[in-house]
DNA sequence: CTATAATATTCGTATTTCCGGATATATGAA
DNA sequence: TTCATATATCCGGAAATACGAATATTATAG
């Protein structure tokens, strides 16, 4: 089970918590998308997407090829909280934007 | 200035987390008494409340040879929504419980 | 001064975390 | 099959973090 440490861990890195901001809101979005508004190689993305997995922060539906992942809406409500006071302020602080455009139909 | 993520990964510690937990609600405690309620080394424990300092997450007064700290009152709000939303939990995950009789008068 | 108490800092070591190229896996199409 | 695409995992090395005994600093008392 999720412990307030382990969130914060997970979130305490700015390609996690970047990914966090990219899917709050957003409903699911594909990793082609996330590895191309990131500017990461894709096996760090596709890293640090396996970490929020685990720590269940995310959780990821295959769709064919593509995965779409979006925040894990069971989270507990003290975790939402965490995410929400953040997510504003880190958008602002790591500049996010979501590419407009989808990047598989 | 303090950004999200190094919020986050200060907490990120379970130190750091029961620190932060134990000066909530309680006004200013002393080094002494923060020592004796977490179960490990004087230095250790500074170490830790020097990095809270340094990200301005506590302050510190000194009173002759004790110091007291105190959650930083001049925290942003998002700050302070996400310490308040970890701090009920996170006390409960870690056990936390301050010393009742102060060890400094 | 000197001694003592409270706290901070230093520093070498151990542990953890992160990185990203290379490789593996999974799926759909030809 | 075989190929191409999307994603995940592996792994060796680099970087960051944590530890705590020893030491330094700061302040009070005698």
């Amino acid at each position: 089970m999720l412990t307030p440490s382990q969130l914060c861990k997970c979130l305490g890195d700015d390609i996690r918590l970047s990914l966090i901001c990219l899917l709050h809101g957003q409903g699911e979005v594909c990793v082609c998308d996330l590895v191309d508004a990131m500017q990461a190689p894709q096996s760090t993305v596709s890293r640090h997407l396996a970490q929020l997995r685990q720590c269940e922060l995310v959780v990821a539906r295959r769709q064919g090829t593509w995965m779409h992942y979006q925040l894990n809406p069971a989270l507990p409500e003290w975790a939402t909280a965490v995410i929400n006071a953040l997510v504003v302020p880190a958008r602002d602080a790591l500049n996010i934007t979501l590419p407009s455009a989808a990047c598989c139909g």
